[in-house]
DNA sequence: GTTGAGCGTT
């Protein structure tokens, strides 16, 4: 019976994180870079880590410098976790850097209307 | 010439 409950319980509770569904990514989403930091910048200081396929850094559209955070993909995620693991908490350009794994994009651009309808 | 947590199209 307790084994049951238990069982519920402890799925309930491991609910925080699952081994087989690791947090990893291959896209990594990196903040608190300079605002004087730019693409070139950052992948040629995650591509020593590994292929970085994907640079994108976040700009201000309205004072048109970075926003401070950005992403880089790599080409397979043990690069992406080995220069997480290496770089986050470090510094680059003389701002500590704080990396995390991205979430997806939630597409907050502009909306798309094909022929503005019908 | 400024500021400093964050999760996407400047």
């Amino acid at each position: 019976m307790n084994r049951n409950l238990m069982s519920v319980a402890r799925k309930a509770l491991t609910k925080v994180h699952n081994p087989n569904s690791p947090a990893t990514n291959n896209k990594l989403f990196v903040a608190g870079l300079s605002w004087s930091v730019d693409e070139r910048s950052l992948k040629d200081a995650f591509c020593s880590f590994g292929d970085v396929t994907e640079v994108r850094i976040l700009y201000d559209k309205d004072s048109g410098r970075s926003r401070g955070f950005g992403f880089v993909s790599f080409c397979k995620e043990d690069e992406a976790v080995s220069a997480k693991d290496a770089m986050d908490g470090k510094a680059l350009l003389g701002r500590p850097l704080r990396i995390s794994y991205a979430l997806e994009r939630a597409r907050g651009g502009p909306v798309v209307v094909p022929n503005g309808g019908r």
